[in-house]
RNA sequence: AGGGCUAUCGCCAAGCGGUAAGGCACAGCACUUUGACUGCUGCAUUCGCUGGUUCGAAUCCAGCUAGCCCUGCCA
């Protein structure tokens, strides 16, 4: 971090934090509820915690926050866990269950009801939301606030030992039933739940609720800076109302910042899960989504997550970020760090006339200009190629620098052809296109120094690879579909997806997992490593080509 | 008795009383064995609105307006 590097609002509060000698170090947290798959708003708070302790010297830990047994699963757990460790964000040794502090909590609770801070309600859910009132009118008193503190105690520590059903009682703060803020009125913090947990199986009956355990868990395990979203910005006095009641010597802080939203994507739960289930798309980690497992499949890289986190900043202003912005990133981080082979997506067949029959030879290229370090591969050459069919116009528009009669170009890497014409079927569709070569001009450039504007790519015909190429469109976006007024979605599954066989390089055989094709014209990977096997490699071609090889704009 | 938060270019985002950083996107030029990349240039006389304070306001004050969040025994 350079100097004049400006900070987010967050490092300006932590720096005033330390220069005060309120804390002496920061520690942060990711505290994700095992109860789905990470994506990329989750990304954002990843690497901002995690940055944070890094840029601070101090600590990073792993937290589960599994307080509520009723929608975790053990199964997300693992896969929370292998998605942070890609994104590069070390726990070290500090990876911690919410759950192993429910004794803690349960002390914790017992303090608050000795202090008279707390009381066991028999209000049933719906009493409970009456009393509380409205937004405009305040709350009533619960009706059994004012039993004893022995009777607190001794009625919480019945619903610890199972003796009530669930919902039959709850522990509730006692904090002020008329404050303007809902999450004051004395909030439940311990309810009933007969049920197994994944960690604590079935040791206990009664679980803290996230505003009692929260604060407690961030204060146990040392965390400075509790950084969260926006939407808890109204939890925050009831946060600092556990810390202080509880007395802990060094009262975390929590900080609210805003979610990362994306345009042109879907990210509500229910959405995916009706792609999901309507079979629109593969799964959660379906490269059209954006939960971290897919952006891992459809090609991008950690680095280049982290890099667009970054981009987009952190601030308290709701905002939603452009897609581009996110396809600059994986540009930017594969640029250099990945070779660029030649593809063709929509072959069609290019001929060379002059070029002798059942002649082949190997012609040399370079992996990657950028970096020499990548090396140079052998690619066959032969007088039936595979070009892309938008490479050649048999009636070019105005600044088209490709195929079209009597022009000349460079096929990268091999020779200048000239075409001479091309072959159509009787609907007419183009399906061989001629040229002849200057056999002169081998490697791609003429000895007589002439230029030529255009420079495409393509594929030997007989030692191509085929595959199957899954061009993806973006869920969302105002011709793919749209949110009706219901909320529901509205799609068009066809236009999702398109399958089509395209021509690869031989070069990508040695590939095992073709796991980057992100630009295929530009020579960048990003091939579906979920689907690809030796001998059929898929790959997916999501992320739309920038500019290049986009018909110029007709005036 | 409602409360909290936010509002600076198409999208993010600095700025914290001294006369609007930067990035993405977009446009133009140059370069180019990827129309990519790279380089250069352009892109808010203006900071939600209206008043006020001040020599001076995006920054301070007042009043509006708009958006988001809050009435789970979810997190």
């Amino acid at each position: 971090m350079s100097e004049t590097e400006s900070k987010n609002f967050i490092e300006v509060l932590i720096d005033k934090d330390l220069a005060d000698g309120v804390y002496d170090t920061v520690h942060t947290r990711f505290p994700p509820e095992p109860n789905g798959y990470l994506h990329i708003g989750h990304a954002k708070s990843i690497l901002l915690n995690y940055g944070l302790a890094q840029k601070y010297n101090g600590k990073f830990n792993m937290r589960f926050d599994d307080t509520n047994p009723t929608k975790e699963d053990i199964e997300f757990v693992e896969s929370i866990k292998e998605d942070i460790q890609w994104l590069g964000a070390d726990w070290e040794d500090r990876l911690f269950f919410a759950s192993d502090y429910f004794g803690q909590m349960y002390e914790a609770a017992v303090k608050l009801i000795k202090k008279g801070k707390a009381y066991v309600s028999d209000l049933t859910a719906e009493q409970i939301k009456e009393y509380r009132g409205s937004l405009t009118e305040p709350g009533r008193e619960d009706p059994f606030s004012g039993r004893s503190v022995e009777e607190n105690l001794k009625l919480f520590e019945e619903m610890r030992e199972g003796k009530y059903a669930d919902g039959e009682k709850v522990l509730r703060a006692r904090i002020d039933m008329a404050s303007p803020n809902m999450n004051m009125r004395d909030p439940v913090i311990y309810r009933v739940a007969h049920m197994t947990h994944h960690n604590t199986k079935d040791a206990w009956c009664i679980y803290p609720m996230y505003d009692f355990a929260h604060p407690i868990e961030d204060a146990i395990e040392g965390i400075t800076h509790s950084i969260c979203t926006l939407e808890f910005e109204d939890h925050r006095p009831l946060y600092d109302w556990v810390v202080r009641e509880l007395e802990y010597p060094v009262p975390p802080r929590q900080i609210e910042f805003a979610k990362l939203y994306l345009k042109n994507v879907v990210t509500g739960k229910r959405y995916i899960k009706k792609l999901v289930q309507e079979g629109i798309v593969d799964g959660w980690d379906d490269p059209r989504l954006v939960s971290i497992a897919a952006l891992r499949r459809r090609g991008f890289t950690p680095e280049s997550i982290k890099m667009f986190v970054e981009l987009c900043g952190v601030s308290k202003a709701n905002s939603i970020a452009d897609y581009a912005a996110l396809e600059y990133c994986i540009r930017e981080d594969l640029k250099p760090k990945v070779p660029r082979y030649m593809a063709v997506l929509d072959p069609v067949k290019l001929i060379i006339d002059n070029y002798p029959e059942g002649q082949t030879e190997m012609l040399s290229a370079v992996n990657n200009p950028e970096n020499e370090a990548l090396g140079s591969r052998e690619i066959p050459f032969g007088r039936e190629l595979y070009i892309e069919r938008e490479d050649f116009m048999e009636e070019p528009p105005k600044k088209y620098f490709r195929l079209f009669p009597g022009n000349e170009v460079r096929l990268m890497n091999a020779y200048f052809v000239t075409c001479t014409g091309c072959v159509k079927d009787e609907s007419g569709r183009v399906v061989e296109v001629h040229c002849t070569y200057d056999p002169a001009s081998r490697g791609g450039n003429s000895p007589d120094g002439r230029k030529v504007k255009g420079t495409i790519h393509w594929v030997a015909a007989d030692t191509a690879l085929t595959a199957q190429a899954r061009l993806y469109e973006n869920i969302i976006d105002e011709e793919k579909g749209v949110y009706n007024e219901d909320g529901s979605l509205n799609l068009n599954p066809n236009s999702l997806t398109v399958m089509r066989e395209c021509k690869l390089e031989p070069a990508f055989a040695g590939v095992k997992a073709y796991d980057r094709f992100q630009f295929v014209r530009q020579g960048f990977f990003c091939v579906d490593a979920k689907d690809s096997t030796d001998d059929m490699p898929v790959f997916n071609r999501i992320v739309s080509l920038k500019s290049s090889f986009v018909l110029p704009k007709q005036d």
